[in-house]
RNA sequence: CGCGGGGUGGAGCAGUCCGGUAGCUCGCAAGGCUCAUAACCUUGAGGUCCCGGGUUCAAAUCCCGGCCCCGCAACCA
């Protein structure tokens, strides 16, 4: 499976919004690779255009280095997170330029890029061509200045000869992109004329971007310069690694690129003769205490704020679980709390913690034999975790993370209520008793190794904290060994430990 | 104008695609337990599932109509 991220653009620092998509995709990417799918996982900078020159202009550095610089930061943060790409690609990286122009090239010989000339109003404080739709007042919104009819020549990329393709294609894979609203939206989009799309820039204009091959005058804009990494680091990894990874390409995206990825990508794929990506998945937005997330309110969420805060694991806990993926969502303090003490530190740290004691207490930490024996409850519980599985499969098959969480912590709940249920800290008072206490202590070590493995994707150092207290090797972790055959006779487990301290909260606050 | 999302016990949200006991977290009330992170377990109170019509044996869920709220300049997922 191949799972790719938008490219982030160097001018800004990551936030919720990027992390969010990092979070998904890694924990998808995690996901499959535990489930033995060879995973390809790309994500990386978008550094070409004219904000980032004017970036490294007023840096003081020529654009190279600054973008080399930036895109090295951005990548230390991601690496902080945790997060398991395979791949990191930048727009500057010369494989990547030497494949937008052979695309290019493609489709200019076939026929589907031509030049023409152009009017429009263009703002020179913005550098941009606008819109009579988006003038405010007949002037800039930013500059509140009249904007210049100027006329230019320029390449244009015939994407309406693909409309139709496109429609009829979205037509038959309903999933093609999802969820569904989304699919609607382009499809409103593609009953409507789309036009040609503008894929270039005159050098006197701009300089930072990509050649045109076929124009040493010209640069190309946003669209196929950052679209095509997509491909181009499949490519530089071998046609090979193309022919296995791109039919299986996922790309995540914000709703607020989807008319780029939903139209402008695959028709450029069509024009270059290329099979399209298999599903392009859209998530929704992150308002923060309700309101939208913007520098200007300084109520921007940063990644490794959270990490430092509440650890990474507790982070995209939350965000995987209160969130629908597709739909918007809103990250408040109050929530994260709530979310973190009655889930982690309440239900899984807590059972961990008192699983372990007990088994530290009474047995010194060895694992006890299972008799061939069980009873109901026993099997009950593991019945739990089972289903919990097969749940949780379904879950991330539709892309509801929030599902597949509630459906381990339904087992988790319930192995919490077994604890009770057989309360072995009663039965062990009772000297005759001792050997179904360990029973039951094995049965919630199980619960204990089996939630690791089930949350891994997820939590990723959670799992392995869990897997380390009960003296699994690295390893081993991932062995589907059926529950109750797995510990060895003498096999040691490690004393409790605190892993999600509960954030103890102000009631006069 | 148009497009999209939403309206579910006190709060925040799932569930709606594939109709059939309305679920989760927090909060509230009573009880239990003592292994555990003052955690855990049980029970209870609290709901016209926005409104109206339709389909159906059966609608939060499907269909039609209406009301209300949010987003749709830029940064940006």
């Amino acid at each position: 499976i191949y799972i790719t991220t938008p490219l982030y653009y160097v001018n800004a620092e990551p936030h919720l919004g990027s992390a969010y998509t990092m979070i998904i995709t890694d924990t998808l990417a995690r996901y499959y690779r535990a489930n033995g799918r060879e995973t390809f996982y790309l994500t990386g900078t978008d550094e070409h255009g004219d904000k980032i020159f004017q970036a490294a202009t007023a840096a003081g550095v020529p654009p190279k280095e600054f973008t080399g610089r930036v895109s090295a930061a951005f990548r230390d943060i991601w690496d902080q997170c945790g997060f398991t790409y395979d791949h990191f690609i930048r727009t500057t990286d010369a494989y990547h330029v030497r494949y937008v122009q052979e695309f290019l090239t493609k489709v200019y010989n076939a026929g589907d890029i031509y030049f023409d000339r152009y009017s429009g109003l263009y703002c020179f404080g913005c550098e941009r061509f606008y819109t009579e739709k988006e003038l405010v007042g007949g002037k800039c919104p930013d500059h509140l200045t009249e904007p210049t009819l100027i006329e230019e020549e320029n390449y244009f990329f015939r994407m309406s000869k693909y409309q139709d393709r496109l429609l009829r294609h979205l037509e038959e894979h309903p999933d093609f992109i999802r969820p569904e609203g989304f699919r609607n939206e382009v499809m409103a989009m593609l009953r409507e004329p789309i036009g040609d799309l503008c894929i270039s820039r005159p050098k006197n204009r701009l300089t930072w971007g990509i050649e045109i091959p076929f124009d040493q005058r010209y640069v190309t804009y946003v669209w196929f310069d950052a679209l095509i990494n997509y491909v181009s680091a499949l490519k530089y990894k071998g046609q090979a690694a193309f022919e296995k990874f791109w039919p299986e390409a996922q790309h995540f995206i914000g709703k607020d690129i989807l008319k780029p990825h939903g139209v402008f990508w695959p028709t450029m794929l069509m024009a270059a003769g290329l099979p399209l990506y298999k599903h392009l998945n859209v998530h929704g937005f992150w308002t923060v205490e309700g309101q939208k997330m913007s520098k200007s309110l300084g109520n921007v969420i940063s990644p490794l704020a959270m990490k430092e805060k509440i650890g990474m694991d507790a982070f995209r806990y939350f965000v995987l679980r209160e969130s629908v993926f597709g739909q918007d969502a809103d990250f408040r303090e109050e929530s994260l709390t709530a979310r973190y003490n009655a889930d982690l530190a309440n239900n899984l740290g807590n059972l961990v913690s008192r699983v372990l004691a007990m088994q530290d207490k009474y047995f010194s930490g060895i694992v006890q034999p299972l008799s061939g024996n069980w009873h109901s409850e026993d099997v009950e519980l593991r019945d739990k975790f089972h289903q919990a599985e097969e749940e949780l499969k379904q879950h991330m098959q539709s892309l509801q993370f929030h599902r597949a969480l509630e459906s381990v912590w339904a087992a988790i709940d319930h192995a919490n209520r077994y604890t009770v249920q057989t309360s072995p800290f009663v039965l062990f008072k009772d000297p005759a008793k001792r050997g179904r206490v360990g029973e039951i202590l094995h049965h919630l070590l199980e619960v204990i190794r089996t939630s690791g493995r089930l949350i891994g994707p997820f939590l990723p150092d959670t799992a392995k904290e869990l897997h380390a207290l009960l003296a699994i090797p690295a390893g081993a972790t991932n062995a589907q060994v059926p529950w109750g055959s797995f510990f060895v006779p003498g096999h040691k487990v490690l004393p409790p430990k605190v892993l999600f301290p509960r954030i103890e909260t102000d009631p006069n606050a």
